[in-house]
DNA sequence: CGATTGACGTACG
DNA sequence: TCGTACGCCAATC
């Protein structure tokens, strides 16, 4: 009797911690300003994680599946250098996004990368 | 369960 | 400035 009704099927909620590493990085990629660019170091330095930057990088693979979408274009390493251009759609996506953002980017790198640098630790730092 | 890899960064020479 | 070595944590083999 325990049958329960056709309605009564538990179904499985897929809820994403929210405690989770990579969810971090996807609302700090977020709140990467239009025409501005970050880099990982300063991600996982401002999670607290320091040298985990490997992780950022590693939670950007996920980001794909992340809602709301994260513009992972708009993190680059700290060399100003897309290194992760090669797991977007195709590799010149990445460059096309920055560009389309106003963003120069010249032989795979950030053209004035140290000016439309996006450090949360002194962006979101101060604010917040 | 151990070894390897990875969209990185820092330290050292 | 550049190349090498190491650490970091999670996923994959």
């Amino acid at each position: 009797m325990c049958k329960e009704g056709i309605n009564s099927q538990v179904q499985p909620v897929v809820v994403e911690d929210k405690s989770s590493f990579f969810e971090r990085v996807f609302e700090v990629v977020r709140q990467v300003p239009y025409g501005r660019v970050t880099n990982y170091g300063a991600i996982a330095k401002f999670l607290g994680t320091g040298k985990s930057a490997r992780l950022v990088g590693w939670a950007m693979n996920a980001s794909h599946s992340a809602m709301p979408p994260v513009p992972a274009h708009r993190v680059v390493n700290r060399k100003g250098l897309l290194s992760g251009k090669m797991h977007f759609a195709y590799p010149e996506h990445m460059q096309e996004l920055l560009e389309e953002e106003g963003i120069r980017v010249v032989n795979d790198q950030v053209a004035d990368f140290k000016e439309l640098l996006w450090d949360p630790l002194v962006e979101i730092g101060l604010e917040d």
